[in-house]
RNA sequence: GCCCAUGUAGCUCAGUCGGUAGAGCGCGUCCUUGGUAAGGACGAGGUCGGCGGUUCAAAUCCGCUCGUGGGCUCCA
């Protein structure tokens, strides 16, 4: 067993403090397990009660109690038979004789007591209950026993525990701060996105603010695309059924879809032949009647693009891109913001290419995404080399070519030059990736940029190119998108930069602020010539004080400020105060902010002041 | 999908014991014409998410439903 930090110590013993002043409180309820997390602690009870703000104050007041005591914590080591019987002695027979099992045999077996409670426990923990200082219950959330649906839900009350009040005031104050930094909250206050009850459930609507970051990110992309020899393509939102038929999607993953469109006359004739719901389902998994699918993902038909017609080994590789929309059926529970959402942008591509060209064509997509990632001054990103589970039968495909890929893949991240991991079961059926992650405002973690390998489609579809021997090959299929999804992407730009774009980004580059009315028409011809440099800018006609107008551009997160009274009028020059590049600040002719500006959208820049990026609480 | 919470003006929220709805911001009009983060006056905006029930009377109590938030499960 692992040394616990202090922290931990502290945070672990917070928890078997929740778990005796519930069951002070409410001596039936079944404890289930309650371990230190990154931030915090949690328990998971099993409580025929419901734990409702109410009981959670009251639970917290009589843990404050518990410390007060000061309970020594005592370790008391036993044997699997002892343990028994003090499990059945404390009435929690129900979880903790299973967790008991889980110890393997020949290893210790422990208790810590504390008071009147104690818990099988490996430890380790503070010494008196006085040594949790400060502490929170901060929510219940339902968990399933073993994290497996299939079980009985669990109440699980998250709680938090620090050294000191101080450090515990300083995390709560953190959390507030991330959550206006939160997409949800900017993207509203922004403009740049909204969700309507009417139009449904995680389907954004990209509103003009937010259109504008999308077509430069967009058109990021493209020119990249151009210089590393791939071909965009367009292909529609809705396919036959027979098409993921053939590539395996439908019926198997038929609960994350949108139900299938049926034609009408089908739908009818069924009808009269009395048709019922489950025998319409076989007929649809059967192939029997055929309708359309509102496409989950772009491969089918980028695939079928590829065979339409012949291709020399000579051609390959073959790099199809497209910004492809998908739709797939999210349980609604997991909707969130713009991280999780039912109709999704991919900046997707499929590379055909020969078994040869693997190796370099994986080192090319893992420099895209490396590049998107540096441009954006997103350094803090995790690399996951998801591989498939050693005895699993869920994967298609020869093992032989597993191992190539996964090579392939092991190999390619070593060029990258950052840390990654190798996680176990998180590949695809159809092959390993590379997974780029990011954590949101509040710590949790969300897969953006992924390099897959795929000898699995290509199978499906017959796919051959003719090699130099003229005989029939197969080739292999990179999947790869650098951002992932255009949603996901942005939301989690828009907290990485707390709305502070870089100006290329911004939606609004530059706001000129006349001090009267007066000044209105140099204003417009100064509009006139940032409009012609391609800039984005608007006049604030209101008539309140220049304060005023400076504290508006200021919310509204406007890179830079183009401030003019009478003076700068005489002078011809400008009066700049800018967000993102300080040294304009001050005065200047206009003609050389206009130059600064054009070079700064031209070149990509990062903000030179950085925004504060607090570090999310985790 | 499941657990808990939640839904009042465009936004953030108040609304006591059930008695026909309030603030700030924003928006509009007018006044003000200014010097680097909030000038002033007046005004318009709400079937209190929806449906049903209890009641003389429901934003308020109950049921259902839809949405949202935090988790859990899931994520080809």
């Amino acid at each position: 067993m692992k040394e616990m930090t202090p922290l931990e110590e502290i945070r672990h013993s917070a928890a078997h403090v929740l778990a005796t002043a519930v069951l002070r409180l409410y001596p039936d309820v079944k404890l289930d397990i309650g371990p230190p997390t990154s931030s915090g602690f949690y328990y998971d009870f099993d409580s025929e009660i419901p734990f409702t703000p109410e009981v959670v104050e009251a639970i917290e007041a009589e843990m404050k109690k518990v410390i007060k005591e000061n309970q020594r914590f005592e370790k008391i080591e036993v044997s699997r038979d002892e343990a028994i019987e003090m499990i059945k002695e404390m009435g929690q027979e129900t979880y903790k004789l299973g967790r008991l099992d889980d110890i393997p045999e020949g290893e210790a077996i422990s208790f810590y007591r504390n008071g009147e409670f104690s818990d099988l426990c490996a430890g380790t923990h503070v010494n008196y209950t006085k040594k949790i200082k400060a502490f929170k219950l901060l929510n219940v959330a339902g968990s399933y026993h073993r994290g497996d649906s299939a079980n009985k839900q669990l109440q699980r009350i998250y709680g938090t525990a620090f050294a000191s009040k101080d450090e515990l005031k300083e995390h709560l104050h953190r959390i507030e701060e991330a959550k206006k930094r939160d997409h949800r909250t900017l993207g509203r206050e922004m403009g740049l996105f909204h969700i309507d009850d009417m139009v449904g459930q995680g389907l954004v609507l990209w509103k003009p603010n937010g259109a504008i970051i999308r077509q430069e990110l967009e058109g990021f992309i493209s020119s990249e695309l151009s210089k590393q020899g791939y071909s965009q393509v367009y292909t529609p939102h809705v396919g036959k059924l027979e098409l993921y038929r053939t590539s395996g999607h439908f019926p198997y993953y038929q609960d994350s879809q949108y139900p299938p469109i049926i034609h009408r006359d089908c739908l009818t004739e069924l009808a009269e032949e009395g048709c019922s719901c489950s025998e319409l389902s076989n007929k649809l998994e059967e192939g029997e009647i055929d309708g359309y699918l509102l496409k989950p993902m772009n491969c089918p038909m980028h695939i079928r693009i590829f065979r339409s017609e012949q291709h020399s080994y000579r051609d390959l590789p073959i790099r199809l891109a497209e910004f492809g929309t998908v739709y797939r059926w999210e349980q609604s529970g997991e909707l969130n913001g713009m991280t999780r959402v039912r109709g999704f942008t991919q900046d997707d591509a499929h590379l055909f290419i020969r078994e040869d060209q693997l190796q370099d064509e994986i080192q090319g997509c893992l420099g895209l995404v490396k590049t998107v990632f540096s441009l954006l001054g997103m350094n803090d990103y995790r690399v996951r080399v998801s591989l498939r589970a050693p005895e699993s039968d869920k994967y298609v495909g020869e093992a032989e070519a597993w191992d190539k890929a996964e090579d392939a893949l092991r190999e390619a991240v070593k060029t990258l030059g950052v840390e990654f991991e190798e996680e176990l079961g998180e590949a695809a059926f159809y092959g390993p990736k590379i997974d780029f992650v990011v954590k949101d405002v509040i710590g949790r973690e969300w897969q953006l940029g992924t390099v897959q390998v795929d000898y699995n489609l290509p199978e499906r579809f017959d796919l051959t190119y003719v090699g130099a021997d003229n005989q029939d090959h197969r080739p292999v299929m990179i999947h790869r998108a650098p951002f992932g999804s255009m949603e996901r992407f942005c939301g989690v730009l828009i907290e990485h930069f707390a709305g502070n774009f870089p100006t290329w980004l911004a939606p609004e580059q530059v706001r000129l602020l006349p001090m009267n009315d007066d000044l209105i028409d140099h204003a417009e011809s100064l509009l006139i010539q940032l409009k012609e440099k391609k800039v984005r800018a608007s006049i604030d006609r209101h008539s309140g004080k220049l304060g005023a107008k400076i504290r508006k551009a200021e919310t509204d997160k406007i890179p830079h400020m183009i401030i003019l009274g009478k003076r700068e009028v005489e002078e011809g020059k400008v009066s700049i105060r800018s967000r993102n590049m300080p040294d304009l600040d001050g005065t200047c002719p206009f003609e050389d902010f206009l130059l600064a500006v054009s070079k700064e959208i031209e070149s990509k820049s990062l903000p030179a002041k950085r925004p504060s990026v607090e570090k999310s609480p985790s």
